[in-house]
DNA sequence: TTGTAGGCGTTATCAG
DNA sequence: CTGATAACGCCTACAA
């Protein structure tokens, strides 16, 4: 900038200022000042800018794994959003360790974001509340913790409400559940949902058929054995999130068990039998979010409703029409 | 920072000092300051620390379509590798607009990265060289255009020909050719090697079996019509990308022609028929140019191959085999 | 319309 | 081993 200003015979201030687009600069000074910015291919260095104004022109998102189709799709929402205002999105990987989630979105939040959204993977988030003082954070898809803050999520309840009727539907009666982790808010709602369907349908609820840790090929693969050794055997299974899905499709015995996921994902249509599934919808998400960060930069006053509940529905297919009892 | 000198009677500089480990502090202080640190619950600023030293500890990655699985696996092998070493991991999309890319990638390294890997989408990165001078730029999947730089990619050219012989192999005579833009290098030379092994084998290059704009369902539908329609109507397809096989499996009759694609995806092989591919490594590509970054970056003065083709392999599995001619 | 002074939080330099 | 001072590049406030 020192350049400019002394090639152009200007101070720095009035260079600066016309790249404020700071009306009070006679155009030919501006003429020539930008003509010499070009010539010596100046870009102003952001960083600076922001440390002394605090506010970046970018955005954050965290999420556990950008592989996910689904966070992906959150992501590309979000960047959509931003991009369209004239702001940039930082995207990052949170990862499998909790412990480190931290130091992840601190490192995010230390650039001093205009905004951050995330899907987070830890269990206490009140660490969180000194930086949400001066960054609007909105959390998707799972719950923060120890934290209020705005927070754009599925109904997993009901989701996995929908998924078991469905399959209660079709006349099963024993419906296997498989899922991941569950010190998840999603993981948990929707087990609570399929345990209401089955309540719901006189069928009780029997712990032996619920099966929590399908992550690889080999959990899924000992879960599925397990499963199918079951005295009453399932004719039926509910998989509570995407990529237990992917998964389960991958050991199940052709065509054995009636099959319904959480989340549809690319190709699960093209699959046979196709994958019967509940429908979330990220980019929705995505893009309520993003508005979201915006609208709490632009208006820090506002009221607004901090959790907000996205209805699910139910794509039916093929997969839960097999194998009837 | 101030507070804790003032609340430990010391000068902001050992304060400092005890953040960067520096030895040249009594373990008395050290402790001293430390304990107020975590009272205060002081945080430096990040900011701060790279304006001033101008570097930070951050590498960007910027690829066209964070959704698509294959640009999304080398982000996270780069951030795999960029975690190993406590460096945080920025990642952007670049979107579809190549007039954009420059701004998007500035924006990033503005921020004085300590590297940025990029699978570019424009056709000028001259304007690179400067950046280069100051932070390793590394490509990864699509040649830059106008700038001599650190490339790791697959053998396009190579997995063309596999592709398209393996074809031949089976007894296609008459085999099309699907894929999308033509301004990047990777299509250019998959397309290459397509034409390569029909020249090898005798049996021409037919213009009119290049379908080149499948990017979405309309174009998809519209070429696999045209294509069909042919007079001598191909009995098989070289689909060159992943997105563009996953749309023609949607909109060809089934079963209908024998088809290879560039690029393995999810599920791949679990459609009927699984589809045969010529498998890249993304996770290679991320660890590689992950690598090379942090190379440049610790030894600036090091020779290295600029250049880098990493081998692709056919995986066999049954779409090549469906209608035998 | 343009310029000057001061400071954002940190660290390099050099002195004590 | 520790501290004072200056500087990184930019912008706000104020002055000319």
């Amino acid at each position: 900038m020192r350049d400019v200003a002394a090639r152009a015979g200007v101070s720095a201030k009035t260079v600066s200022r016309v790249f404020n687009d700071d009306p009070h600069v006679l155009p030919e000074t501006r003429a020539k000042i930008e003509q010499i910015m070009r010539e010596l291919n100046y870009v102003p260095n952001v960083l600076a800018t922001t440390f002394r104004s605090g506010k970046t022109s970018a955005i954050g998102v965290a999420v556990p794994d950008i592989v996910d189709p689904y966070f992906a799709a959150i992501a590309r929402a979000v960047d959509d959003v931003a991009r369209k205002r004239g702001v940039a999105t930082l995207l990052t990987n949170l990862g499998d360790d909790p412990a480190r989630e931290r130091d992840v979105l601190e490192s995010l939040l230390s650039r001093r974001l205009a905004g951050l959204i995330v899907a987070p993977i830890g269990v206490d988030h009140s660490w969180l509340k000194r930086w949400t003082e001066s960054t609007p954070v909105v959390f998707v898809d799972r719950s923060p913790t120890g934290l209020p803050a705005d927070i754009f999520t599925d109904n997993d309840e009901a989701g996995g409400h929908q998924a078991t009727s469905h399959l209660i539907g079709h006349g099963h009666k024993r419906i296997a559940y498989v899922g991941d982790s569950f010190h998840l808010s999603t993981e948990v709602n929707r087990l609570a949902g399929y345990r209401r369907a089955l309540t719901e349908a006189g069928l009780g609820f029997d712990e032996a058929l619920v099966a929590s840790y399908v992550k690889d090929r080999d959990s899924t693969r000992a879960a599925v054995e397990r499963l199918m050794a079951l005295p009453g055997r399932p004719t039926a299974v509910f998989s509570s999130n995407a990529r237990s899905s992917m998964l389960l499709l991958r050991a199940l015995p052709e065509a054995s068990v009636a099959v319904v996921g959480f989340g549809d994902f690319p190709l699960a249509d093209l699959l046979r039998p196709a994958l019967t599934v509940v429908d979330q919808d990220p980019d929705q998400i995505g893009l309520l979010a993003a508005g979201r960060v915006f609208e709490r930069a632009d208006f820090p006053k506002r009221r607004l409703k901090r959790t907000n509940v996205l209805d699910v529905t139910l794509i039916e297919r093929e997969s839960c029409k097999v194998a009837r009892p």
